[in-house]
DNA sequence: AAAAAAACTTGTATAATACAATTATATACC
DNA sequence: GGTATATAATTGTATTATACAAGTTTTTTT
């Protein structure tokens, strides 16, 4: 029984990331809204942070940071005592852009379970949350 | 509170999602997985059937669905009645590369969730099915 | 029989990613 | 203090997954 468990959350969870990815919700990629989250709720950091914390390939958060800069959403501060270092700050622009993408992703999170009970709710993102430390922590 | 609930939903999906997007787990990409779980799991059929099933572009399909062919895990039959269509069917090879695929991704979310109550395991699947059959139904 | 529709493939573009190479600066060593 | 090495970041190149547009072949409609 337990088996039939795990078969039903690995097929599960595989529909459901084909299914999210690459249906953009609002305005932002999915990695430029988690970027700056991070950045928003941890305080500026730089590449090398960003992408340990995301267990991403430094590059990859390279080009998505400076993606963020041209649009205005976050700025590029030097680092005062290694030339060679940056790290970005969200701007307000950044900040309005973030809480709009999160306004129109809780709405369409919200209109999935709409006939959900508070206690399913609650339940579903709780264990999302566990399932997700769980996995970074065994990465 | 609901707003909260809604709030840890929307993230943690977006952290399942990224995290999850990209990396490998066995032989098969997620995409060719999912293709062959269908075919496997409801019989041979053709592209468009797919594509619809999944809610994916055709062209997409195709070259999932050729890739698949290439690697000797489905067949492509003709239609007997019209001219224009194929159906693909699984393999004895494909059905052993689609087992083996199930078997490293039911091991690799087993020790992610190693810790949890049989119960948990339950719901947390349960949940995310009744999220995707939600999802597809609004879509 | 010609026109329109349908099933599928192929061309082209985009997003997210990794790995390899490169650049510029900092640190270590002698 | 100068050379060698390490580090922070960017840039080049490749892959996977996807969509949309254009093209091919066959079928259906009229």
């Amino acid at each position: 029984m337990n088996e039939h468990h795990l078969e039903m959350i690995e097929l599960e969870l595989a529909i459901l990331i084909r299914r999210t990815t690459t249906k953009k919700t609002g305005n932002l990629e999915r990695s430029a809204y988690l970027l700056l989250h991070q950045i928003n709720s941890h305080g500026a950091a730089g590449v090398k942070a960003l992408a340990a914390e995301f267990d991403l390939d430094i590059s990859t958060v390279s080009r998505q940071a400076a993606a963020l800069e041209q649009k205005g959403y976050v700025t590029r501060v030097p680092d005062p005592v290694d030339g060679r270092a940056y790290s970005f700050q969200i701007t307000d622009l950044g900040i309005k852009e973030l809480l709009d993408e999160k306004q129109a992703r809780k709405a369409k999170v919200g209109n999935v379970v709409k006939n959900w009970s508070d206690e399913e709710k609650q339940i579903f993102g709780e264990l999302l949350k566990k399932f997700n430390i769980a996995a970074t922590n065994k990465r």
